[in-house]
RNA sequence: GCCUCUGUAGCUCAGUUGGUAGAGCAGAGGACUGAAAAUCCUCGUGUCGUUGGUUCAAUUCCGACCGGAGGCA
């Protein structure tokens, strides 16, 4: 069994999953898509030593943020740190922001290799669209012609794997759950709520140094965009009210994404977050220490 | 006190040669399978400052009044 909290940012997931962690003999496992990259700490808002509260924490500093990531690599190697816990005995406490991510983790993700230079090629072309039409139009009937990102990946895994992309989806739908999941999500039945804990977030993260990280980064990592530069609290400079609003849309979609997900033991909000996440543990067989 | 400009969606402003109005931003909803904190889609009724007048019809023209900005005394 493994146990999942999932929710938008801010909204206090972090210190559930470590609570949860203590009190059922486990250990944390990140899935976020910036916390992964080492040097952005203030603005991912990784957890600090006392607040891990001792708790082992995985998937945080992985990569450098010159390097790219992926939903695969994050799979595969958050999948290994989860079975090794398993072997451990322990409870893998697996901590979801970043939808996509937590989907390939706990369902499975297609495996059609890419190739940057290949991509580069067909960024560059015309009617990507149309193109994609002639060679896979089932992909190309659920995307929107402006969809330019997706449009160009579908092309890339065509040419390179030599197959449809919708073919791969089709087939990664196929593979089972890795594990029986318990997954836990937090909800807000007032959205003004969460929006004042961004607020307060962003301007204690600007205290905290967020300037300063932002700029040894950026003299640390050369600006052809990295994706670690798409990060809300560094693409903004600084910017307060520009963070606050990205962070805001983030959330929003957020809740979307796991407002989808099936199975989920939804918790509202309150000081009691952790007794009521207790609660639905026991009762799915989850044993306290 | 006088003169000029101005008052239209939460904000900044278009516009209607008189037939009750539209952009950007903000906001809301949604999609999402190897860049995902990314990328993409959809959504605009508001006493057109108030009040009289002219008119079949006024947010649009005219007057008065009330806000705001600037200028002259």
């Amino acid at each position: 069994m493994v146990l999942c909290v999932i929710g938008p940012t801010a909204s206090g997931k972090t210190a559930l999953s470590v609570e949860l962690a203590l009190k059922f003999g486990g250990e944390v496992i990140s899935c976020d898509s910036m916390q992964i990259y080492r040097g952005m700490d203030i603005g991912t808002a990784k957890p600090t030593a006392a607040e891990r509260k001792g708790v082992p924490h995985h998937m945080i500093d992985v990569c450098d943020p010159s390097e790219p990531y992926s939903a695969a690599r994050y799979a595969r190697e958050a999948s290994a740190c989860a079975d090794d816990i398993l072997k451990r005995g322990r409870l893998p406490v697996i901590t979801g922001g970043t939808g996509l991510y937590l989907n390939a983790l706990l369902y499975g993700i297609h495996r059609a290799e890419g190739s940057a230079g290949l991509r580069e090629d067909i960024q560059r072309r015309n009617d990507l669209h149309t193109e994609l039409s002639n060679l896979d139009p089932a992909a190309a009937a659920r995307l929107h012609p402006n969809d330019k990102r997706r449009i160009v990946r579908a092309l890339e895994v065509y040419y390179s794997s030599g197959r449809p992309i919708s073919e791969h989806h089709e087939e990664s739908k196929k593979i089972p759950p890795r594990w029986k999941t318990l997954i836990i999500g937090i909800r807000f039945a007032d959205r003004a709520e969460l929006y004042e804990r961004i607020e307060r977030r962003v301007d204690r993260m600007l205290e905290l140094g967020l300037p300063e990280e932002i700029n040894a980064l950026l003299s640390r990592v050369p600006p052809p965009c990295h994706t670690a530069l798409q990060a809300i609290g560094y693409k903004e400079l600084g910017d307060a009210e520009a963070i606050k609003r990205n962070t805001r849309r983030y959330a929003k979609r957020q809740m979307t994404w796991f407002g989808k997900m099936p199975d989920v033991q939804w918790i509202d909000f309150s000081e009691n977050i952790l007794g009521e996440a207790s609660k639905i543990a026991e009762i799915a067989g989850l044993h306290k220490l």
